[in-house]
RNA sequence: CGGGGUGUCGUAUAUCGGUAGUACGCUUGCUUUGGGAGCAAGAUGGCCCAGUUCGAUUCUGGGCACCCCGACCA
């Protein structure tokens, strides 16, 4: 992409209503634009890096079986109703909202209810099971304080899995793979070593869940960290002594840490599936409940998360899976049109070896170009001008290390292929 | 939802019961060109509704919005 098409700004300021470093460094470098609180669109540059985490979860996702669908965000009552889940002294979350007619909608917060009476269209026989589905869809939830930026909103998109299983046996199964595909896709977005499986309550659906929890001092939750095994607890869990004994872990060993809940995976055995009339036929022609699971990510607090985590005093610092380009392509002012020439043509070939390019083709001085460049945190930095075009190589910029390299076109292609 | 705070050009800020200023950004011109350039000339602003007052952006009341702390968080 041209940056000559890249109709945002950056800005040396951070808005004034916006404390969090995420949302500062992600509205100055043009990422994101706050609606209003709680709410925010995402920008071109903004857009892209969201696209890459819903890729890797989508990849982490599919590796596991799960089939991705799209379920709607208005909602009926009646279906909520069978679980007790409409009545707003049951659930503060709703935004509700109604027909023309009068009647009642909801925007959903979540999607157990839905997918759930939708199965039973589905699953009838022990033939049908297991069955993993998943979407990327956006939920509403009227929380009575957004706060931190991207890390808390009432709009936000959600992958939300739901696993539908024979028995425990099977659920349980499946329940350790997603935790295992969960820790695949903290570590390919950059957040491996600070993001802990956590132990915590399970909510009303059972006595405990699992959480995951990446340290950060912007973040809401506190958690006790046991190191050496990589596991830790909320601290809502801190004094139970049940959990000790069930996680084996040492209460005096464990240090505390503030952090942000990035993922979770509960067990919701047959509260829904009840509720809803799930069931199938087993061998013996009885009819049983279905055994359910829920498992759920924010991409955008994902993604706040890296903003904040992995940031420097210049700006953003992406990790090449999540950046919204491989390669800024800076192209310095010159009276020597060959330079422009030369950016033109790297831009191309870089594009044809399948390289995603972001080419600050515009008219403005060295300075302001390579700001915006370390703002944006694209991994690579490639410098045209005609410094480089007398050397015959071009300078190459590492956004993380600063680490500094010549090379030809043919090298930097070998460089980023390989 | 309880407590606290803030609303001034696009952004960040200053001042003031009597002509609203500065910086960045924007427009025009000239110079400059490897780390957010210089000079010159411009355009753009008081959240809304009442009240007090000769006069309100300023004071008072209400509303709305936003931020922070706490509570809440399937």
């Amino acid at each position: 992409m041209k940056q000559s098409h890249l109709f945002t700004k950056t800005r040396r300021e951070a808005p004034k209503d916006e404390v969090s470093k995420n949302a500062q460094l992600l509205i100055r470098a043009g990422y994101i634009h706050k609606e209003m609180a709680g709410v925010y669109d995402f920008l071109p540059l903004g857009l892209r890096t969201f696209e890459k985490v819903l890729n890797v979860i989508r990849e982490e996702m599919n590796k596991i079986g799960g089939v991705e669908l799209h379920l709607s965000a208005l909602q009926n009552p009646e279906t909520w109703a069978k679980t007790d889940r409409w009545s707003d002294e049951n659930v503060d979350a709703w935004f509700k909202t109604k027909l023309k007619n009068g009647a009642e909608l909801g925007l959903g917060f979540t999607h157990e209810e839905p997918l759930t009476a939708l199965m039973t269209e589905q699953i009838s026989s022990y033939k049908d099971l297991p069955v993993y589905a998943y979407q990327f869809q956006s939920k509403f939830r009227n929380e009575e304080r957004a706060k931190s930026g991207l890390m808390r909103t009432r709009e936000f998109v959600m992958k939300d899995l739901y696993s539908f299983s024979k028995d425990e046996a099977e659920h349980t199964k499946f329940y350790e793979q997603s935790s295992d595909a969960y820790g695949r896709v903290f570590e390919r977005v950059g957040l491996g070593d600070t993001t802990f499986k956590t132990f915590a309550s399970g909510g009303s659906f059972s006595k405990y869940s699992h959480e995951f929890q990446t340290v950060c001092d912007a973040g809401e939750d506190t958690i006790y960290i046991d190191d050496e095994r990589k596991l830790a607890l909320n601290k809502e869990v801190y004094d139970d002594p049940q959990v000790y004994e069930a996680t084996g872990l040492v209460k005096e060993n464990l240090r505390e840490a503030k952090s942000v809940e990035v993922g979770n995976i509960f067990t919701l055995g047959t509260r829904f599936s009840e509720a809803l009339g799930l069931s199938y036929k087993n061998e013996a022609g009885e009819s049983v409940p279905v055994f359910m699971g829920s498992y759920g990510i924010g991409p955008a607090r994902l993604m706040a998360v890296v903003a904040e985590l992995l940031s420097d005093d210049k700006g953003l610092v992406w990790p090449e899976s999540i950046a919204p380009f491989r390669v800024h392509l800076v192209e310095l002012p010159s009276d020597n049109e060959e330079v422009s020439k030369e950016a033109a043509e790297l831009y191309r070939e870089l594009t044809e070896a399948g390289i995603e390019v972001l080419w600050d083709d515009r008219e403005a001085r060295a300075g302001e170009k390579f700001a915006d460049s370390d703002l944006f945190g694209i991994p690579l930095r490639v410098v045209v001008s005609e410094k480089t075009l007398a050397a015959g190589k071009f300078e190459c910029v590492e956004r993380a290390s600063g680490h500094t390299t010549h090379k030809s076109i043919s090298e930097l292609i070998g460089h980023l292929t390989a």
